[in-house]
DNA sequence: GACCAGGTCAGAC
DNA sequence: GTCTGACATGGT
């Protein structure tokens, strides 16, 4: 099979979109360079220049999988104009950030992932989800030499006990899961277990009736429902609040004092309104990377 | 060896 | 309704 490239968008960047936190099921190979799963494929790709690069790819698997997935369709210089225009607070993480898409992720996966993220470092999260995928998932065969496994499928996780997933280093996020997976095996409004068949069904709710729906499952609260939302349902107006946008919209916003998180959200929703989750996404990769380099 | 991490829950006021 | 401590485990 031969590679597909495509030309850069001009306002996407590989390594940006894939550091910046809102995944972590994939593996630097070199700069710009990746490996990673997604909808149950395995994928090599590359940036070069003003072309990227997907490695043993064709047209057809890219229009149906990775276009949608990288998000490349959608305007992000209107994006970020309009971000701009509404805040100019944003300049500094818009400028130091410029190149990150919002990936359209899986929604098992994205639920998962972001179950097992709850106090714990992004390196430790990746780790857990890797381990998973290795030991429930599909083997995908070796892309640059990595063995992948894609992330398992409701169905492969059916008979998990919640010592299994102890196994794998989740601690008291076992139960959590647990609950998640049966929650999601009898969704009484889903036809079948597929992403479409999840898709087809929040695609009809706002964001406010997603998280709701998804605030039923034992240990997903505001955070992670919010990012379930925003990384996998689309809702491109959520804004999840987590310990470092509470940290940068504290000091941005109401200076330097102690705010409560509703306060915060209302404050996001009022000035981002349909683009919360770009701003919010722009934020936190700007805010992780000051306090390293503050170090 | 503290202290903190893409939080949430149950129990105490 | 709001506040607080507990929760497993690894990074820094």
């Amino acid at each position: 099979m031969s590679n597909y490239i495509v030309k850069k968008e001009t306002e996407f960047d590989l390594e940006q979109t894939l550091e910046c936190g809102q995944c972590f099921h994939f593996l630097k190979i070199a700069d710009e360079e990746y490996v990673l799963t997604a909808y149950g494929r395995g994928l090599h790709i590359k940036q070069e220049g003003d072309e990227l690069i997907f490695y043993n790819t064709t047209k057809k698997d890219f229009d149906l999988i990775w276009r949608h997935y990288f998000d490349l369709d959608r305007d992000y210089k209107s994006v970020k104009k309009r971000l701009l225009e509404t805040d100019k607070e944003l300049e500094e993480a818009i400028k130091a950030k410029w190149g990150v898409y919002i990936l359209n992720q899986s929604f098992f996966e994205t639920l998962i992932s972001f179950i097992i993220s709850q106090n714990k470092q992004i390196p430790h999260i990746k780790k857990i989800v890797w381990a998973m995928s290795e030991k429930y998932g599909d083997y995908l065969g070796e892309y640059a030499g990595v063995k992948l496994y894609a992330f398992p499928t409701p169905e492969q996780l059916r008979s998990v006990t919640e010592d299994d997933l102890k196994e794998l280093k989740t601690g008291f996020r076992a139960a959590y899961i647990k609950d998640a997976i049966d929650k999601v095996l009898n969704l009484e409004y889903s036809n079948g277990l597929s992403n479409e068949d999840f898709m087809s069904f929040f695609s009809n709710l706002s964001n406010k009736d997603c998280l709701k729906e998804l605030m039923k499952i034992k240990g997903v609260g505001l955070k992670v429902a919010s990012c379930v939302s925003l990384f996998a349902l689309g809702k491109r107006d959520s804004f999840p609040i987590d310990v470092w946008i509470k940290r940068i919209m504290i000091a941005k916003y109401f200076d330097g004092k102690e705010t409560k998180i509703e306060d915060i959200e209302s404050f996001a929703k009022e000035k981002y309104k349909d683009l919360g989750g770009y701003a919010q996404q722009y934020l936190f990769y700007y805010a992780r990377d000051l306090a390293k380099t503050k170090k």
